[in-house]
DNA sequence: GCTCAGCACTTAAGCGCATCAGTAACCTAC
DNA sequence: GTAGGTTACTGATGCGCTTAAGTGCTGAGC
């Protein structure tokens, strides 16, 4: 039974303090240009403890023109173990330059990226996947300072994993690739990209090109598509990714087949089954780490008004060699 | 080079209808009391469209009081293709109801959640783990009206999925279970609850208690820990969840046992994975849609006053029978 | 002794919106 | 014919903060 229970303002902590509003806001601004004494400081600072105060967002950008958070947009279809890693990293990388981080999943109907980037008065809006034009320029006029895509840089990395899977497979002297394309629509722009890449690879080696089949998350299907590949003489199978190849895997088993004897199987994102797969997944990794912290600095610099772009090289997909190639 | 590129206003909405800011603002959130008559709100609703405006929610929630933005915390580790299809449906039900989600991945070092919620004004904060009193009552501090948890209810459901996956292990006649926990630490409390679940099953229909092996993702492990409960005359086990199972069953397959013969397992959250798993997987699945949905009430009812509480059924666990038991 | 720079603040304006308190115009009802 | 009500608006105010523009003070410089 508290109406009235006003949340704690900086008026509040000002008065607590003894000082101005105005000062209070220098103080946790550290405003340039302004000289704050140190006992000063401190008193403020305790007030601020004291009372836990935060200060309002929405005041905050209303009254400065600019806010501090910055909006992720994920592909609903993406989430993953990696994506989480890459999370964690980009939201501790924007902290540490006083940035905050919230995401909205992409693709449920509902509210539009420019919507709840208007919601939130975002600074920047960062994606995952490329953004098409449209919405970008929404999200510009829905007050985003800067729109951040992966927009040039996505294709060609998805590009290199699928080179990186073709050239361990070749490497290990296969000639003749599968690959298997994941069932959801949704990720078949990301697939159509790593398949190029792996279909680079094989020209690039002399190979022959590489034979994609769709394949379902099925273990029957999964038969189907290895007998089929064994038939054309494909020896080793690039996968969308470790889910699609565990249960090519078991496919494989059913159809009695085992990697990598009769079909080798490399897959993609290093989820934690992959090294508990039967046998233990060969796979394509990033280092997400990396990835957060370019993507952070990306967002920083435009910020301040650069253009900056993640290199190609940032996202630095590596393989790890396990027992089923 | 537009330094001065302002975004539309109300007022450049109000000036191109011809009207007042204040009369946009009531035909925008139709507010209550106030008649417009059918031209003025086309004329202004045709400008909204033509400027392709968007309040800022900044300036809403400042003048307002509240705001229509919902926070979503996730623990880091929960996320899978389950949280997924939860966080649409609840994002696509609030939605329904004028309100915008965004989510935060807690676990991170970096910003705490009521700084989050503060930064972003959030009127809601939704989590799935239990918080902490210190943490709700900064959020309540900080500005979200309500703050709802799952906490009274979480820990219920996840015993009764515990529940689920011993009874249909004792109907199928098993007498005497293991259960295999996850690895890490943070999963702990709800590997807790599941296995209390399972006990509680266990003691109701006269069976022993579980054996409870701690486990890893690693094929050679889980072969240990498969033998060790085959010695201990287990003869079926609840798994933590699907990726935990589908490790185990790589294990005894490594161990040169097969499922559900020489152990029956069980997993729970239905990855995608777990119909491909070989064996298929038995599982429990949520009814992730309802949750989504009942999530979403509760959070509305909560904002119109209310103290509404998810109902344990709300969650509705449900067994799917396939081939590993 | 007076000026002027710098220090440590404060005052006030205003960000974009919601909302309360009007008000002019029109319409009954008697 | 006018008090009283309704309709369709508008103007002004203020949410909590940032920030430009002061203000009073002290001390250095001449």
């Amino acid at each position: 039974m508290s109406p009235a229970a006003k949340r704690t303002t900086s008026a509040d902590v000002a008065r607590a303090a003894g000082v101005s509003a105005a000062t209070v806001s220098y103080v946790l601004n550290d405003t340039p240009g302004q000289s704050i004494p140190e006992d000063t400081r401190r008193r403020v600072l305790e007030a601020v403890r004291q009372l836990d105060y935060r200060p309002r967002g929405s005041a905050r950008s209303l009254a400065a023109g600019r806010s501090d958070v910055v909006l992720l947009s994920i592909p609903h279809l993406s989430i993953g173990p990696g994506i989480t890693r890459f999370v964690e990293h980009f939201a501790t990388s924007l902290a540490h330059a006083g940035l905050t981080l919230v995401t909205h999943l992409a693709g449920a109907p509902g509210r539009s990226l420019p919507d709840v980037c208007a919601a939130i008065d975002a600074s920047v809006v960062a994606s995952i996947e490329p953004l098409d034009d449209d919405t970008a320029q929404a999200l510009r006029r829905a007050g985003a300072d800067v729109v951040f895509t992966t927009e040039v840089e996505a294709h060609p990395t998805m590009r290199g994993t699928g080179r990186l899977q073709a050239e361990h497979l070749i490497a290990l002297g296969h000639r003749r690739l599968g690959y298997a394309m994941p069932e959801h629509q949704l990720l078949r722009k990301i697939a159509d990209d790593r398949l190029l890449g792996v279909a680079d690879a094989c020209a690039q080696a002399g190979a022959e090109p590489p034979l994609a089949l769709d394949t379902r998350l099925d273990t029957a299907a999964m038969a189907r598509a290895a007998r089929r590949w064994r038939r054309e003489s494909v020896t080793a199978v690039c996968a969308y990714n470790d889910e699609v190849a565990i249960a090519l895997l078991a496919g494989m088993r059913r159809a009695g087949l085992t990697a990598p004897g009769d079909l080798a199987v490399m897959g993609a994102d290093d989820i934690p089954l992959a090294q508990a797969a039967d046998p233990p997944l060969s796979t394509v990794a990033f280092d997400l780490e990396k990835v957060g912290r370019s993507l952070a600095e990306a967002v920083v610099a435009s910020l301040s008004g650069g253009r900056p772009r993640l290199t190609p090289a940032s996202l630095s997909p590596y393989v790890i060699h396990r027992a089923s190639t």
